[in-house]
DNA sequence: GCCCAACTAGACCGACCGGTCTACATAATT
DNA sequence: AATTATGTAGACCGGTCGGTCTAGTTGGGC
């Protein structure tokens, strides 16, 4: 199976979105990534970065619930699915020497309200991950799904930024072991009906 | 008292990264914004754009710093302290039609280990921010003070970069909720010694 | 009044940005 | 074999980027 060079050109912007962000990167640099010329950029994504961007924007948010959907399967806890998450999060950002974050959190905070493509793409994906986790939380009987997963979101996009700066694991590991613990104490004390 | 041409380029980078970024804002914009000719910026600054953000992202951890000794200083419980900046941060956010949001992340996820000074910058402002907390959780006889502190602080960023997308203050205020829930059972079970 | 440092002012520069356009290769269609 | 859609290739363009440099202004020390 051989790559499209759509299909390099989306892969291509995912890295550089996770690098450095959307304006951190020029069209030359993801070019010599994807190994292809300026024709076929605009052959495919004939709105340019921007379309291309979104693309990236959605692959990332298939990604994610595809492999929600997998670990959720396979842990009987959503609190271990969670964990699992978190981890493969920070083993990914410790192999790449702390440059490979979240692909969303940059753009997210580049763009502005007036980049509407890119803002509605971000925002349907968010709103993805979140219902998926709180899915599963409401299904084994945590209170407050809604709240506990726009917290779980908020833990790992702030604590792979914490951890980036940081250059080290530690602010992230904590954080998580911190709010696991909460978490299952709250669980415990308040069983589902 | 009359702002100097340096503290009004200061204000317009914090301001700037807050909305768009460091690579999101050009200099002329700053300059205008600033009101300021590009002059001035290379007298002030002279290794340009990084060290006027250099000298943004210092200021706003000296902020925070002192934002929180009042804030702690005036709360007899540091939960209601935490509460009061998460929703100050909240209300920044709203009254700007969800533009402004921390004036340290997107730089954070912009930079790469390469962007050294800045970097540094960033690491000893989030370092100093977190031990802020981690003091006053402590001395409150909150278990894992280090772990709650770095999670705040996740919440903070993570839960303003989901408002942002979202355009709503939802995720962040049901996120806040279950976590102050949380974290106030927590206490409650395993007192101070 | 003179001088010198601090600062303001903006013209100017090369590099690079994202984007357009034409020419060409390739492959499916008939 | 001729034709047509699909995609590759990169020269080229105007605009803007961050940064440099020279000239002028301002105000304090003497």
């Amino acid at each position: 199976m051989t790559k499209t060079t759509r299909d390099k050109l989306i892969d291509a912007m995912i890295d550089a979105l996770q690098r450095r962000g959307l304006h951190g990167v020029g069209l030359s640099e993801l070019l010599a990534a994807a190994d292809a010329p300026k024709g076929s950029l605009y052959h495919h994504f004939p709105n340019g970065k921007t379309e291309l961007a979104v693309a990236a924007i959605e692959r990332v948010g298939q990604r994610a619930e595809q492999a929600f959907a997998t670990l959720f399967e396979r842990q009987s806890d959503p609190l271990d699915a969670l964990t699992i998450w978190l981890q493969s999060a920070l083993g990914q950002l410790q192999d790449s020497a702390f440059e490979r974050g979240c692909p969303l959190a940059t753009v997210a905070l580049e763009s502005g309200p007036q980049d509407h493509e890119i803002r509605a793409a971000l925002a349907s994906a968010f709103v993805a991950i979140r219902q998926a986790l709180q899915q599963q939380l409401q299904r084994h009987g945590y209170p407050q799904p809604e709240g506990l997963a726009a917290l779980f979101v908020a833990l790992y996009e702030g604590g792979l930024l914490q951890a980036r700066v940081a250059g080290s694991s530690e602010p992230l590991k904590q954080a998580v072991a911190t709010l696991l613990h909460l978490t299952r104490q709250h669980r415990t004390e308040s069983p589902p009906a």
